[in-house]
DNA sequence: GCCGTTTTCGGCCCGACTGTTTTCAGTCG
């Protein structure tokens, strides 16, 4: 079956396929097209089947056409006929670091070499020694990069954005400890809320780079140093993530975390806005020949070139620079806008004091209700119910400032949340994986927490939300959506339940990345149930007590 | 191959770093 996927894997192979060919800007084109076809939130083929195509950003007549034949026949013929050109193992090596595609034409045409084992084995016979452009320095480093690439089939691959929230906070505390750094900040996708990252990108000021440098190399989680120049610094982690460190003047903060949160496409076209303008971008400032008018802080760099400040959740060339021109943009949902928090869970252990502990950080955050999970039915369809002593003291510490309801999780199955529920969540489970066909009567669906398995799926427990009118949850994790997920709930007219993190651990990512998430989707606080200020059923739960 | 409030042709972001160079090419982000 053709799939979006599928077909952003397909042109970004024909990408590297011409890359290898020595093609110039073809491969660019292929790739911009594979990255906006990879974030769209709809099938090709019903864009296709409005004729809707060539809205898509990078898509022209000859890529529309390749769409056409995909979603017709399953391939294309020029992508066929490129690979029976180019040997398979020759677009491999392009995935080992350090080896481009100059390179790998030139292994394969002059050497031979088609693929990874064939380079070993051609530097172990000193195949490369002499060769022109290769000296002992190149022919270690391409030998050592080689290696562990055969070593490693997963290097290179991106982690989920959660995994990498832990590690990105404790590089940036040891940052802010040891380096004397006055701003830090994490750019690239991580900062963009993407799912996935593929590195991190870390900014910072500080009087003494080559100290921040020292300090960095020096910390726990660091394996080994890459390289390391006069304003940047590539490490490699134990876990295997890579992460860039690049110190930069204060008066250039602004644009360099324009410059390093991207996306590529975003700034491709403020650089080439700022050209039609008469203006120069790059990660030091503005410019306007000689005169230098922005770089301090991201406000200043977007003013200056006749744009409002762009959020970096929705920095990917889909409109937002459009629509930055002609005024401020929709203010996105954030913390402060969070009043309660539909969805809260206490170890199935907890005591008293956890609630007590919860009550202090709900109060932190100026929370004003919480949903706490007291009872339901588990993953397995087991029944489970806290301890007596847990809901007597959130009876205890409910106040109207601070309501703190019990709620029932389940999985729409036959089992039924009790009355003293104040409202229920529902979510798949192994054995009832699709939504309960209707909404039933009695009951108080206020959030819908659902695991992105199956996009079919996803568009029945959207339709189920809207029809029971409750909210899905948006955030890290398998039973929350995405923030294409969540594009698609905003599309759907569903409002989102976005996390708070409240009770979490310091470095938990479920609040933080839900958030971002949220914003990712440009969900503005009206879209957000736990936005307003009353909990759902703001009645039930004293219906409940009697 | 894409794209256009200067263009339907002629551009296509731009700088850091490395290694092998005698002034630059390749890679990366």
């Amino acid at each position: 079956m053709p799939s979006n996927a599928e077909a952003a894997e397909i042109f970004q192979s024909i990408a590297d396929l011409l890359d290898v060919l020595g093609e110039k800007f073809k491969p660019d084109a292929y790739r911009r097209a594979a990255r906006s076809i990879e974030s769209l939130t709809e099938d090709l083929g019903a864009i296709a089947g409005r004729n809707e195509l060539r809205s898509v950003p990078g898509v022209g007549d000859a890529i529309e056409e390749k769409i056409r034949e995909y979603l017709a026949t399953g391939h294309i013929t020029y992508y066929d006929k490129l690979q029976q050109q180019i040997p398979a193992g020759v677009v491999e090596l392009l995935k080992i670091p350090g080896l481009g595609p100059k390179t790998a034409r030139r292994f394969w045409i002059e050497l031979g070499v088609e693929g990874p084992a064939e380079l070993t084995a051609a530097l172990d016979a000193g195949r490369l020694d002499g060769v022109k452009g290769f000296g002992p320095k190149k022919v270690a480093q391409i030998r050592a990069a080689v290696e562990a690439f055969r070593a490693n089939a997963n290097a290179g691959a991106r982690m989920p954005i959660q995994d990498a929230y832990p590690i990105a906070m404790a590089l940036v505390r040891g940052l802010r400890q040891g380096a004397r750094a006055e701003q830090v900040e994490v750019a690239g996708s991580f900062r963009r809320g993407r799912e996935t990252v593929g590195d991190l990108d870390i900014l910072v000021t500080s009087v003494e780079p080559e100290r921040a440098f020292d300090v960095f190399s020096a910390l726990p989680q660091v394996q080994e140093v890459r390289l390391r120049g006069g304003t940047k610094e590539t490490v490699l982690l134990r876990n295997g993530l890579q992460v860039d460190l690049r110190v930069v003047e204060p008066a250039s903060f602004g644009a360099a975390l324009v410059y390093f949160t991207g996306s590529k496409d975003h700034n491709v076209q403020i650089r080439s806005l700022a050209k039609d303008r008469g203006l120069r971008v790059n990660e030091y400032g503005v410019t306007r020949g000689e005169e230098r008018l922005a770089g301090r802080t991201e406000e200043d760099v977007y003013r200056s070139l006749g744009l409002a400040w762009v959020p970096p959740e929705i920095r990917e060339a889909r409109g937002e620079i459009e629509a930055a021109a002609r005024g401020p943009l929709p203010r996105l949902v954030d913390t402060p806008d969070l009043r309660g928090d539909l969805h809260v869970h206490l170890p199935a252990d907890a005591g008293p004091v956890e609630v007590d502990r919860l009550a202090a950080a709900a109060k932190a955050q100026h929370l004003a209700y919480l949903g706490v999970v007291t009872h339901g039915v588990d993953a397995v369809g087991d029944a489970f119910e806290l301890p007596a002593a847990v809901r007597t003291r959130l009876a205890e510490l409910s106040t109207p400032s601070l309501r703190l309801a019990r709620v029932w999780e389940g999985d729409g199955g036959a089992s039924a949340p009790p009355v003293d529920a104040a409202w229920e969540i529902v979510r798949p489970s192994a054995r009832h994986r699709a939504p309960p066909s209707a909404t039933r009567p009695n009951h108080r669906i206020a959030l819908v927490a659902h695991g992105p398995a199956d996009p079919a799926d996803a568009t029945a427990w959207l339709a189920f939300a809207h029809s029971a009118g409750a909210a899905v949850e948006v955030g890290p994790g398998p039973e929350r959506l995405d923030s294409n997920g969540a594009r698609r709930a905003r599309e759907a007219h569903v409002l989102l339940g976005v996390p708070t993190g409240v009770g979490t651990a310091e470095d938990d990512p479920t609040g933080p990345i839900g958030l971002r998430f949220a914003r990712r989707a440009g969900a503005v606080p009206s879209d957000v149930r736990n936005s307003a200020a009353q909990p759902p059923f703001s009645g039930a739960s004293k219906r409940g007590r009697s």
